[in-house]
RNA sequence: AGGGCGUUAGCUCAGUUUGGUAGAGCAGCGGACUCCAAAUCCGCAGGCCGCAGGUUCGAGUCCUGCACGCCCUGCCA
């Protein structure tokens, strides 16, 4: 069997309110390479994975629905790209357990952001420290050939790839028809987002900006950003200002030059320019550039019978690559 | 597996000796100030006191069991 054809796999965790960081960092990637690889994108929710922290089960099927139709509303088309729950396909449990069975310790020891979790103190369960092998299952089992992740990530499809290698060779697969299928890191090119504290956004240092977020609560967020003390009129350093980096996000280069301009005199068109205008350009921007996924949002909010039926559709076509792939394992280990 | 210690607000902990209206600091939220923040000031909110029984007029506090965590010892290899 030669290598499959083209296919993407990413997947996201349902664990909580998403946001501009999870948007540049990731949700806009994904949007982007359905056009690349028509029909061959598969994205999973990951409730699993979630469940190596959450512990609360209707939060969980709130935030697995609300991941849905973020995506959704932001523009994932269901015609190009599969969008499903990744427990809607159990088979990858089957596969995670054949892989650990070829998965050294010593591999999972050194994996960072597990070794950085213990460090921060987070008492570690099983679940967490053999993710990366869940993980590896995600992607092998969809034969999946492009993982686009951020940089934070890449040591984990590294994982994966080291784990279909010993799939293979532990179970003898022919040089010209493996098993498994070792994926290549597609290196996403991620800006730097930072939170509104300075510290790069991220949900579990509570300084984020969620993607929906709108009218005085939008603007009490922007507010809260924080910003050196230069006194209004003064040149402001755009290189360091937290507001400039989020606004550079939403501006074409030439718009950027413009707004560095305002920052670099302290003034625009005449009048002084403060962080205060700064901040209000920021919130203009960020409502304009999801107004339509704002309003398709609230569509699909009123109607999560056609949500769940995008999840079903796409898990049943992911199930069949999933089984297809699951079968070959068994055999090749002799499970059948 | 046995023993010791621990479990109280989002976090760090006090309150257990002597049973009597659950506290502090930090974080958070609101306001003042500021072009906006920060700092500062004012204010607010925050809790199945790990779970389940028991004693008592009354249990965060005493007794029993259980769960979870850390440490020591043992067992297995």
């Amino acid at each position: 069997m030669s290598r499959p054809t083209a296919r993407v796999l990413s997947g996201i965790q349902p664990s909580g309110q998403l946001h501009l960081g999870n948007y540049f960092g990731a949700i806009a990637q994904h949007i982007a390479l359905q056009e690349r690889y028509p029909g061959e994108c598969f994205y999973f929710i990951a409730d699993y994975h979630a469940l190596t922290t959450v512990r609360d089960a209707d939060a969980l099927r709130a935030n697995v629905h609300d991941v849905a139709v973020t995506y959704l509303a932001l523009g994932l088309d269901p015609e190009k790209a599969l969008l499903f729950r990744q427990s809607d396909v159990p088979e990858v449990t089957e596969l995670a357990w054949m892989l650990s069975c070829v998965t050294g310790m010593g591999l999972l020891e050194r994996a960072h952001s597990y070794k950085d979790k213990v460090a921060k103190g987070i008492r570690p369960s099983v679940g967490l420290f053999t993710y990366p092998v869940l993980m590896a299952a995600d992607i092998l089992i969809y034969d999946a050939t492009v993982v686009p992740v951020g940089k934070d990530q890449v040591q984990h499809v590294e994982m994966t790839q080291d784990m279909a290698t010993h799939f293979n060779e532990a179970f003898g697969a022919p040089k010209d028809a493996p098993y498994l299928h070792r994926p290549e890191v597609l290196l996403s090119p991620t800006p730097y987002v930072p939170g509104i504290d300075g510290n790069k956004m991220s949900k579990s240092y509570g300084n984020t900006i969620p993607i929906f977020a709108s009218g005085k609560s939008l603007k009490k967020i922007v507010g809260r950003i924080v910003t050196d003390s230069t006194p209004l009129g003064e040149p402001l350093p755009a290189d360091r200002c937290n507001v400039f980096a989020l606004l550079s996000l939403f501006l074409e280069p030439s718009e950027r030059e413009e707004v560095r301009t305002w920052y670099r005199t302290g003034r625009r068109n005449g009048e002084p320019f403060g962080y205060g205008h700064a901040k209000k350009l920021l919130v203009e921007k960020i409502e304009e550039h999801f107004a339509a996924a704002r309003a398709r949002r609230a569509e699909l909010e009123a109607d999560p019978d056609r949500v769940e039926a995008v999840l079903r559709r796409s898990a049943e076509r992911a199930r069949q690559v999933a089984s297809s792939t699951l079968d070959r394992c068994r055999r090749a280990c002799g499970i059948r």
